[in-house]
DNA sequence: CGGGATCCGTCTTGATACTG
DNA sequence: CAGTATCAAGACGGATCCCG
């Protein structure tokens, strides 16, 4: 917390390397669970993706459900709040696909990251 | 560079706690000035900005303009590539302004800020 | 004096091994 | 297979120095 500026404050949740990725999957590729975060491209490492997932939680972006007891095991979905993310990677989905030269929309994000707006 | 996609590749280049902050200033509140930008209200270091002047002008998102010679000093403009970040921020701001307590545009945001979109 | 570079201590990140 | 422990590497804060 650094100022009462929202993109500052906006920018301590959400202003690293990984935590965007993660909503990614969440928003566009359909991914739930622990193992199908780790296994995007972009090679996210274990204790990164436990301690986003949990700060996400914390958040209020994400909630964590269990499906499952013995093993206990969980989903993740994103919160309205974290739903409503949606313009902003869209945004930024669009600036890269515009300005950074080799990206092109993989298979895996729906259209919608594009056409919408 | 992780991936092709657009999302990850834009993170690579903004997804860190500091690069929107300049742009930001940049952006909206008209700051041209390695000093003006380190008056900002989140204390960023001498060092962290210099190298993120560096490796913004680098990126093709700022261009660095002498004004003066004697003793060489320099403002920083955004490029086209730069000022097309503008919805992308303004989506960071609306949502902090939403979601994230305590947020307020503070008088030196434009209101643009918001509005445009 | 203002724009940076450099150095150093600390906190954060990340790769990997490991545990239930 | 989900998550933690460990430890190395990098990012960061702050002071200081340097140069025009």
């Amino acid at each position: 917390m650094r100022s009462t500026c929202p993109i500052a404050q906006s920018l301590d949740i959400l202003g690293d390397r990984w935590t965007l990725l993660v909503i990614r999957d969440l928003m566009f590729v359909g991914k739930t669970q622990y193992g199908e975060f780790l296994n995007s491209p972009e090679k996210i490492s274990t204790n990164i993706l436990a301690e986003r997932l949990k700060r996400l939680e914390q958040a209020g972006i994400i909630e964590k459900q269990a499906y499952q007891n013995n093993p206990p095991r969980y989903e993740y979905h994103l919160t309205q709040k974290g739903r409503d993310l949606r313009p902003l990677l869209s945004e930024v989905c669009k600036w890269g696909l515009e300005y950074v030269e080799d990206t092109q929309i993989p298979p895996s994000l729906k259209q919608e990251t594009v056409q919408k707006n």
